[in-house]
DNA sequence: AATAATCGGAGAAATTTTCTCCGCTTTCCA
DNA sequence: TGGAAAGCGGAGAAAATTTCTCCGATTATT
């Protein structure tokens, strides 16, 4: 028996399709997607999507508070389950590149659209910002994390990074943001270089592989 | 006397004018921003800016083309300028992020709506890949960049890196991004990390700071 | 000062977006 | 398993937005 006011699975399932679809939408699109654009890349009918958000305001706020919420999570596991606090912080990074959001609730909340003033999305905020606060310190604390690197500032490049490469064929895109990740995190350590050597991306190679991408 | 083709002095202010506002419309709100918006900003009326750019595409392509151009400018003023390669590289990039251009011409050129595709623009790209292509080479001889960063690595970040965070108050993302582009280039840099320490950003700086940006 | 080029913006026309309505489908409890 | 309640989809009317022209006023140039 389902609780009242409890969806029914299909109903949750929808949801939850249409927040995800949404936030990607909105990645790439800006905010100002249409409602029915998202409905469509969502495969569900516009009444669908009317019926859970009944205006576009209430589905930002959705997404928002769900990237919010994933973000809060990657960042308690990531500090739960890792020994070191430097690879905590290195997979809350990674993870939130991996979100691509866009949506900025990542910096310090930007009111996004007037919607992300909510109790809810401020108090999400706090949250996140504490257990990462933590994070940074263990980090400093263990030695691995330069000095002059506070938690504003992870938050920052956090911000830039999961903002994708929209024109750019997803594959190509993720590689190049992983490379991004990377750079940031050598530069943000302490002392030694930690990351292994690999190749270097070529301007040449760049070009093949944008070609390729392209034929496809 | 002026040569014919040439245009009134007003009218080439104007068709200015006009590029730069649409380079930052377009980077804040995605070039589906209307045409008339571009006008409003740029301070012109509706009939100027048809005038000088009979559609969306004729307009997306003159920012897009300026844009290259000005990066192109900098790699080159950057490279003839500067003694050391690094310090070349650090004002490419420094440089890049300060455009706030957000139309992706930076990597490899996705065809950003059809447009990005015309013999000049590729033209232009080539050209910005070899210039900066001899920036990294000879950071790579003085020792100076790590020797898996290649061309496209740098363009990856930079592209990352131009896009501005939108919606924050245009101080405190100045600010924010420049702390980035600092960790990026640590990141960047051979053994020694360079940069001399400063103060970190903690969250409660940057929330203080977010509180006071939005009362004004 | 005369002339030719350019400007601005009101507003009609075209396009796009929103959002409702209702017949059909799916879930889930008994 | 059957039936009632909940949910689904998408056509299309209504509303909102956007485009783009036209012409009297303005400004650069010689």
């Amino acid at each position: 028996m389902r609780a009242p006011g409890q969806l029914r699975a299909d109903a949750q399932r929808n949801r939850e399709l249409i927040i995800d679809t949404a936030r990607e939408v909105f990645a790439e699109q800006g905010p100002g997607a249409t409602m029915d654009e998202v409905a469509r890349l969502a495969g569900v009918g516009a009444g669908t999507l009317y019926r859970h958000f009944p205006d576009r305001d209430s589905l930002i706020h959705a997404v928002l508070a769900d990237a919010l919420e994933r973000m809060i999570a990657l960042a308690q596991k990531a500090r739960e389950e890792e020994t070191w606090a430097w690879d905590a912080l290195s997979r809350f990074v990674r993870g939130c590149a991996g979100l691509r959001l866009d949506l900025l609730i990542s910096v310090a909340g930007a009111q996004v659209h007037r919607v992300a003033g909510t109790p809810e999305i401020n108090e999400g905020r706090v949250r996140l910002l504490e257990v990462l606060d933590q994070i940074v310190s263990a980090a400093h604390d263990e030695g691995a994390l330069r000095t002059d690197v506070g938690t504003g500032d992870v938050m920052g490049v956090v911000g830039l990074l999961v903002r994708g490469l929209p024109t750019l064929p997803a594959a190509l895109g993720d590689e190049l943001r992983e490379r991004a990740v990377r750079l940031v995190l050598a530069g943000m350590r302490a002392h030694p270089a930690p990351s292994p050597p690999e190749q270097p991306l070529t301007a040449e190679e760049l070009t093949r592989r944008f070609s390729a991408e392209r034929e496809s």
